[in-house]
DNA sequence: CTTTTAGGTAAGTTTTGACTTACCGTAAGC
DNA sequence: GCTTACGGTAAGTCAAAACTTACCTAAAAG
C-alpha cells in the first residue's frame, strides 16, 4: 500500500543518499552518519523517517542496530508506479480514440 | 534522471490526488480545482511542482490548459527503484554469503 | 471594442519539517 | 558492579513549502 509517505520519505537529499548507501551494504547508525556532515540524532531521525515507510528495516547486533534496504519496500512503490503508468496509458488510448473532447468530470 | 524532485513532487498529498485524477483523464486546472477544497491558485502552483519534475505536461485548447500525465516521467522514476531494487539484492545476497559482517566502509 | 472565462504569478502568512543540543536506556567489556 | 560505545527520543529553533488574496494577461463570445 504506497501513499505519500513513501515517497516523502524519498524526497529529502539526505534521505536519499543514505538508502543509496544502505543499498549497496546494509550499515549501523554511526557509520552511517560518518559520511554526513549531519548529526548522528538527524541520522536516526531520517531512518526513523525511512523506517515508517517501510523502505528499511533494522536487525539489532550487540549494541549496533545495523539498517538495510526492505526490498518489499521499493518494490510496492514500483507497483504503484506501474499503476499509474498503465492508467495514463489507457486514458491516453481513449483519448485518441474520442477525438471530441469533453471535460466533464 | 530521478532525482529528489521526482519524490517531492508526489510527496504532497493533494499532487498525489492530482496525478492520480490525471491519469483517469487529462484535465482542465479548474476542473481539477473543483475536486478540490484548496484554492484554484493552489492548484496551480502543485501543477507547476509536478510539471517541474517532468509528472505532467500541459496543452493548450482555446483559453483552457488541460493537464495530462508524462507517462516518460514516470517510467523514469520505476528506472530508478529498478536500480535500487537491484543494488539492495546484490548486497543482500553478498550478506548471505560473507556470514563474517564488517561494517567498515 | 467590451465582457467573460480561464489560469498563471506575486506577496504575505502559517504550517510543516529538518536540524541542533541535551538526555536517557541498553548491551558489551573490563 | 562500573564504564564505554551505540543510538533512540525530547524540546526548541530556523528554514522551506503550502496556502491565501490580489492582480494581471490572453483567448473567445457578445
Amino acid at each position: 500500500m504506497t501513499n505519500t509517505t513513501t515517497f516523502a520519505a524519498l524526497a529529502d537529499k539526505h534521505r536519499h543518499e543514505i538508502i543509496q548507501r544502505l543499498a549497496q551494504k546494509p550499515l549501523s547508525v554511526g557509520s552511517l552518519a560518518s559520511h554526513f556532515s549531519i548529526s548522528r540524532p538527524a541520522i536516526s531521525q531520517h531512518l526513523k523517517v525511512l523506517s515508517d515507510a517501510g523502505l528499511v528495516h533494522v536487525r539489532q547486533e550487540g549494541t549496533r542496530r545495523i539498517y538495510a534496504v526492505n526490498r518489499q519496500g521499493i518494490a510496492d512503490m514500483r507497483t504503484y508506479l506501474d499503476g499509474l503508468w498503465n492508467d495514463a496509458f489507457a486514458a491516453y488510448a481513449e483519448a485518441a480514440q474520442t477525438l471530441s473532447e469533453k471535460d466533464t468530470p
